[in-house]
DNA sequence: GATGAATGAGGATTCATTCAT
DNA sequence: TATGAATGAATCCTCATTCAT
């Protein structure tokens, strides 16, 4: 009555290895990661992870995209669909999100970004396309139809949807580098909100 | 004969090397600088690196701490000498060096931090030290004498001085990664200031 | 229903396999030919090689049986049922049975012989029993007969017959290697018969 | 008074390399020998020989050249040296080099020709013009210059010179694949070459 | 019988570090 | 000091073989 030695599970395992994988590139980093911790972590073989991935790089690659396309259509969607009114929106749903990316996996992948992007720049482009076009074309938007319902400033349009995400960022890098030190993220990101309102309210 | 013209002296092979070191380290990240390469690009030999660093890991920290050392208290020192008013002082020499910092090593840096930080905690310690927290507090200072001169308001030293520093963050961050794509970066640290100022000037 | 046309009769399988394994072991020699790649080619699944054939060495053998197997006897029954005269089978079956080994798989199995022999003994065993040995012996019966005959001188005899053989293998080794190079490998063999048959003939 | 635990002789590694690398190529094959054993054949350690030979393929090249090198041009000398008579010559020196080769390293290097030639065409071109095709032009050279001095019938010329070495590759093959099956390779060549002689003399 | 997912030992290659010179 | 030859542990990747289905 032996137990079987391995299971079957061709659908479950990319999605497995590529978990793995993910949470294995977030404390090690891409080089300092070998692909047998990350199979041993799935509870797979060595051998397998290369049966679905050929190289430590396509599985890299794979961690990335999937984070990605896990996290990204939510928000956007959001804008689209929402019924609050602008400020409503942004201090609501918006802040909401901005306050939970800092501790979620799109963190990580941001790190693990910032430290490859320079060796995988077809990952970046992805990134770029997928993420961070989207987002801010997302928020230019909602600008503009603030700006039709009388609920924003004309001027509003002249500003960098970038201020938005500006403390967010900062939130990111200092939660990722300073684990140790507090900082208010949350503080940071609901004055920026403010001090943009203030701004761009009629 | 055959004298070489200039004879290297011995005090400076350390800053060399260090040199060299920091720019391999920035065009690879650290685990893809192989210590021959920094040794080649310093012009001495792999076994002369060991000399004066004992690992690849201590020559690593020196080049952070090189960097850093280097760039930190000029903007201090400013602080507290300058004439300027102290709006005149954020528009003028602050954000001058705010506009400088995404295209200098300290930017890479940052980068090398965010990859490799949480395997070298003592070296994040040494940069929070040393630069952040001294940022940090010279800003404090700095708003806090605006409002004893009555050109800030009182309610200014309740914004945080991360606020500042987001857009630089996020403009060092973009640069890093999406080196194709332009962006105002300087135009969104001058937004920033306006936003800031706007709020606080009495 | 969607019974396939042509079922494929499981008695054919080990020779499919067998078929398919010669042409890549051909191609790549005996350690880079992958067993996925023989059974892919096979149009089988790789599980089914193994149920056939216990290891990777025993297809080996497999194929250099059944290429020699298929082979050999053709010539030799020949040279014992003809009714020509010596000189006139010579100069026809013999010779153009040789002609056409560089060009047959036999000239594979050579090279594989060549470059496998040293870990395969048995294997060269079964070569020579089955190929060289029959082979020189008819060769050997064939001058006595012409001897007997009063065709052949009875210094004939002291020739070996392996001489009759040896611009075969140089044109073997020469197409197997220098593939680009045209050499007249059937002119070669030609003047060695006239070499040897002027010598022999009575 | 430890023994020091390596000498530095980098002049003689490549050499000491190549030889081990020969030893192990002619037992093993290419593909069979593994660059570790190479390595502590030549009592070096791995990496070394990675110092030398970037890769194994470069180091099987090496190899080859390494032994061609030092065979051809001891015979193609003597060709243009002797002061024998044709027939002298190659009944003697001529008989007596090809008689050495089927027990010499070029016999191996011919095996791995065939071997991998497939997989190296550089080095089958490099054998080709630095052995074959020197070879081949000597022995014809040295059948013109039989002919001009009227030790050899002018009809000499249309014979190809293949026919001179065909022995001795059978014997070549002979000796490589059937170790134990033994043969009078010399009588081999010795009487191929009664054979062409008695064809071409005046 | 068939399949192909899963295993894991094995081997090429790299590179931080040491040490003879 | 200074060099760079030499070491060997570490790691990616392959592929023969097994075995759950």
């Amino acid at each position: 009555m032996a137990e079987p030695r391995f299971q079957r599970r061709k659908e479950d395992r990319p999605q497995e290895i590529t978990d793995a994988a993910f949470s294995v590139f977030a404390e090690k980093g891409y080089a300092a990661t070998r692909v047998d911790d990350v199979a041993k972590r799935a509870g797979v073989s060595k051998g397998l992870t290369y049966l679905y991935f050929k190289t430590k790089e396509e599985l890299f690659k794979a961690v990335v995209k999937s984070v990605v396309v896990r996290r990204v259509d939510a928000l956007l969607d959001a804008v689209e669909t929402t019924e609050l009114d602008s400020e409503a929106f942004i201090r609501g749903p918006m802040l909401e999100f901005m306050k939970s990316v800092p501790g979620s996996p799109i963190a990580i992948v941001i790190r693990l970004l910032i430290a490859e992007g320079p060796r995988h720049p077809d990952l970046v482009d992805y990134y770029y396309d997928n993420v961070v076009a989207r987002g801010l074309a997302a928020i230019r938007l909602f600008i503009e139809r603030g700006v039709e319902r009388g609920e924003f400033r004309r001027e509003a349009l002249n500003h960098q949807p970038h201020l938005f995400l500006a403390p967010m960022m900062l939130s990111i890098i200092w939660r990722l580098v300073f684990t140790e030190k507090p900082l208010d993220t949350d503080g940071l990101m609901e004055s920026q909100i403010n001090l943009l309102l203030a701004q761009i309210k009629t």
